[in-house]
DNA sequence: CATGAATGAGCATTCATTCAT
DNA sequence: TATGAATGAATGCTCATTCAT
């Protein structure tokens, strides 16, 4: 279903990533990231990627053909974020660490580019929305809950409901941060800022989830 | 910014909302949260409208500045959704109403458009999206403070930063519904959704926030 | 179905041959006959129609609209010329007149191009091949059969398909120039050529079809 | 005009018709006869080769070169169509034999497609189709001429102008036939109504040029 | 010789904007 | 003021052709 991009001889097989390809994705990236789907012209994505128009339609069936190619690829890239749900670590150390990460991620500068960009074409691109937070969203949410429930057997949380708990925790460490930094009201947070945030997030949390004796 | 309606001497001044200005916000204000700021056409706004295309640019210098007018309308209208801050309304009752209500607005259907919207084009348009943030989140925040703040004076809560508070507790209630609803991965969440996770919310935020003697 | 033109309303009602849509239709047909569906293009009809690119599609949905537009200009047309069927005029006044007219007609010169253009598209275009054959052909070829028949009444003629003899004679009357004319093989035949060619058609005709005694 | 053919050593010389132009040949028949000149791409082409679109302009210099070569062949092969025009044979057996035989090859299913092929492009390339028309119906015109010369010297027949009354049968072998064909309003019709139509036409043509005492 | 990746000019079509009325 | 006809630049996309391998 997908076109069989070139595949020239003097690549060795398996080597998928001819250079053109990884140009124009490059390309693409950056163009569709900074204006969105409908901002972005082919010829811009040309420009960007100092290939000719006619090549971009070698490599992909059409705008929108690349554009879902740049978002899978940016699900792959995002998902392979690898925050460290070991369960061996205990709570004190790893919310706050996974906490930083996360948010650090979301806002990093030039990155909320990509869910804001995804978020915008959700409405007339159901599926590749969906897809996307799938993958990127909801996968870290179920590593972290698996997490919690981890440390719950060893008594340390008590905890009725894994994945809201875990969706409170990381919605509570966007506070302030994540919102603003989208609508770009205000920068990408300093790291002392989101350790703040964080911490106080992982405080409410345990204040709600650590057996009191615990405390 | 915004170019000078007509202003027909039959029309006292200040009447500046001549029907036709109406006309064209709300016809605009439809297409452009339906499809975008790039996805909306002139001409499809006209249609809505009722009026000419020439029209437009009687009231509007140009597609930006219409759709900065829409906005800036939209901001003044989501600013207005009167949550009952009243400070004389306990925590227990105050809290779950207002989540409800909040999470309600954020997740109706066909009503994550405006944030969609301008999240969408904020990259373009800093400045438009920064003042949305500020005027429709920001302020809903700030007077969730202040009431938190008004109840804490009255030894109900015990909270350092009522502004940080206030935030987590928003952004809790929305946990697994908004950007699964915005992502177009799960349809507007039902009352019943949303109760069980403001209730989750308020528990929460209550382990963390009020006096322990008070539990 | 068909998008309605603009109507200014300088023009009185009734007056739907707006001078821009004549215009575009006359710079169309020469560009279309002379070209094809295929080798004409939107810019080279603007061109020749002396308007803007983008003024074709405020009269004419697409290019396929427009090429119809114009083969339906051309149908009736072609359609409107009025040979002299009149049953009163004997056939020996009305064959030899109408076939010269008709074979004058089908090789005028730059005329056997709608011909030409519309065959050449009745494979992709099947309707509009068919409709055209029907309006232009087989509508002639009718009222040549009803003149037959009318004088087969009389006694001048026996004949038993009227259809086929005034197909036959309608064949013949272009033998060795129509296609000729049509491959560009030779130009437009002079009358004398023309008058050569029906007179002997004519005599064959009669050869088959009136009554031996008559002879 | 047609490029000279690669003529690899190992080929003795003459043997012009490398497999690989064979193929070629083949191919863009199909589909220039399918979609005509403009409708054909040169990427088809290959594909329906199976040759990649490079070895085409080792070949041949550019599409015109291409369909020039097709027309060229196929003009060879439909002038190799061997009607019988034995003299030996009379003609009451040859003309409705011969007739049948034409019509069958002018509306035989997707056949007329080289006719109307040709015919579309010849006001733009006016040199081909004379040439075509010239090898192809002028042709048989002639040899179908030569024929009733041939049998108006055994007395058989009374003909003053051999290439006008062989043209005359032909076109009357098409009457209600070819036109209705290529212009899609009709499908290719029944070896039946060929017959018919034919026979009419022969009739017609021996009413006219049969001697009479013959009859 | 044969390839197919790469090109860039050209295509049909759309759309924000202007302007005479 | 309000119109809507007209524009022309820009869009997504195709395709004949070239050329390094």
């Amino acid at each position: 279903m997908v076109a069989a991009p070139p595949n020239p001889l003097h690549l060795v097989a398996g080597d998928e990533e001819s250079s053109k390809r990884r140009q124009i994705l490059d390309g693409a990236r950056k163009v569709f990231l900074e204006l969105g789907f409908d901002g972005a012209s082919m010829g811009e994505i040309a420009r960007a990627a100092a290939v000719s128009k006619g090549t971009l339609y070698v490599y992909f069936p059409d705008k929108a053909g690349l554009f879902a190619a740049i978002v899978e690829e940016e699900k792959r890239e995002q998902g392979k974020v690898a925050f460290n749900f070991d369960p061996a670590r205990d709570v004190d150390t790893t919310l706050p660490e996974f906490g930083r990460a996360y948010v650090a991620v979301l806002c990093r500068p030039g990155g909320g580019s990509a869910i804001r960009t995804v978020m915008a074409i959700a409405e007339r691109m159901p599926e590749l929305g969906s897809r996307f937070y799938t993958h990127v969203i909801a996968h870290t949410v179920d590593r972290f809950a698996a997490y919690l429930e981890a440390r719950a057997a060893l008594g340390e949380l008590v905890i009725d409901d894994y994945q809201l708990a875990a969706w409170q925790f990381m919605q509570m460490c966007q506070a302030t941060l994540f919102q603003a930094f989208i609508f770009q009201a205000n920068p990408s947070p300093s790291p002392e800022r989101i350790a703040d945030v964080v911490d106080s997030a992982t405080r409410v949390f345990f204040a709600a989830y650590r057996p009191k004796q615990a405390d």
